[in-house]
DNA sequence: CAATATAGTTAGACTGAGCTAACTTGTCAA
DNA sequence: TTGACAAGTTAGCTCAGTCTAACTATATTG
């Protein structure tokens, strides 16, 4: 099954979330993408089923390679469409918000 | 209800069919986008319950004031992105294949 | 006039992605 | 040790948007 559009957001998220040191658990990525418990742990298990992720016995993610690669790519759109809009004159906070969005339609 | 992503495609696809001067049928909006009838039929029962379309008795399709407002408004998008995305090297097929799906999710 | 072709609609199924409610499991503190 | 909280999972619901199959209605044409 290829990678969805919601599923590159999680893979996204948890490596952003892997930055700050801490272990990223299903709540902490909940929280941040304010989705509810039970949709983070579904997507989870997509995400481990399809060989991105894995959990290990007290549930902390981390990507595979196969995971950290397609969360990079996605970050890397990320940052270079943020700039892409800021440079044409888009406030910081909506390049950011469009960016999210744009990145997962980008050839 | 808001107008859904789905709903100004398929209201930027008639704005352009209506361009080519003959009347703009369901069956023209299915062929153009790649969808089956009933998906396009559905799609315009609800473009036509929000007042976006109107059909008159032969099933020909008109963009109302309201209906012709979103769809210009997405074509200009559609235009901006398409410029934009060249200007950066992107050639033209991708391009206008990109600006199809950004042009929604940008504010 | 009847047969066929074209256009549209209705009914019903499926998928992806979210939700709530309720259950399980594991940890810690009184 | 037991009770409570925190984290995760399971079950089942909803919604949007697609699909196919089958029906209806209209128009053409032999």
């Amino acid at each position: 099954m290829a990678i969805q559009e919601s599923g590159e957001m999680y893979l996204e998220t948890i490596l952003v979330l892997s930055k700050k040191d801490a272990p990223v658990r299903s709540l902490d990525v909940a929280n941040e993408m304010g989705f509810s418990k039970p949709s983070v742990s579904r997507a989870m298990g997509i995400l481990k089923t399809d060989g991105y992720i894995e959990m290990d016995e007290k549930s902390h993610i981390t990507l595979t390679d196969k995971g950290l690669k397609a969360a990079k790519r996605i970050y890397e759109r990320h940052i270079l469409i943020t700039e892409l809009l800021t440079s044409i004159g888009v406030d910081k906070k909506t390049a950011e918000e469009d960016a999210c969005r744009v990145e997962h339609v980008i050839s």
